[in-house]
DNA sequence: CTAGGTGCAAAAGGTTTGCGGTTAA
DNA sequence: TTAACCGCAAACCTTTTGCACCTAG
């Protein structure tokens, strides 16, 4: 794996055929998630594009954030009332969010027990999705 | 205006010892999550307590609310970005979106289940609580 | 040419906060 | 008496919307 900064090739690839133009907007905003995985806010997102592109409005990162989910490039994650987070990560996972750091950190599940979730519910409850969210501290490892 | 508002003593009860106050605000507003348990949020909450107290506001409704909240009597639920749910099953259990209706429905999980994913967390990872939210449609049983 | 994107500013929720007045322990 | 609570309204934060301008196909 290339330990490249540029992962807009990877937008214009992953958009090519859905009809979506890879605008230059869309394309650094995708890139500030794929670099900083910590599911950012939208108003975090616009500060880091900022840094690339000043001339760039909240309005227009909401756009493309909304562009991106559409697509399924990115998850939106709740985790607090406030403001929504968002996560590049499309691999089934969880998330933990720590209530002594405030962060959100991916979690893998394995999918047998993601599918035992879903087995759990009645026959006729056809799920497309399960949002999976813990709450709690991690510990440090020292202890 | 006398206060007998005792007619919900379940609140009283299970306030007592806590050291808050069971005050009519907070019965009205626990007895009309407890009698429709279809998760309203608060502004609906306000509109089924004004019918038995006109005079309360909005505030007091949010006050109440996260009072129940930190009380452990009611949980919070956030389905979509846009206003909070309240849910006073305090039984472990799931929640279901259904996208067609808007319906938050309860989902029995068995415990082992819930236990086996708590257990896919990394050992450092102390979970307090954990969330489950589905976001699907609930088919017709006679189709 | 025209459909789709962008930037800006204003508006629209949803929730919190500050303050004066009230009530229960 | 005093700390907790209520009602009201304004403030606040996040998100959406309307509109003028621009650009790619």
């Amino acid at each position: 794996m290339t330990p490249s900064y540029h992962n807009s090739d990877n937008l214009s690839q992953r958009l090519a055929g859905t009809g979506i133009r890879p605008t230059p907007q869309r394309e650094i905003v995708y890139s500030v998630l794929i670099s900083k995985r910590d599911h950012p806010t939208a108003d975090e997102v616009f500060a880091r594009v900022k840094h690339q592109m000043p001339n760039i409005s909240l309005a227009t990162v909401y756009n493309c954030l909304e562009t991106l989910v559409q697509c399924h490039l990115v998850r939106q994650v709740n985790v607090e009332r406030g403001a929504t987070r968002y996560c590049p990560n499309l691999h089934p996972h969880a998330h933990f969010h720590d209530e002594a750091t405030g962060e959100t950190l991916d979690v893998e599940i394995p999918q047998h027990i993601l599918d035992q979730v879903s087995s759990a519910l009645p026959a006729h409850f056809k799920a497309k999705s399960v949002d999976i969210l813990f709450r709690g501290v991690v510990e440090n490892k020292s202890l």
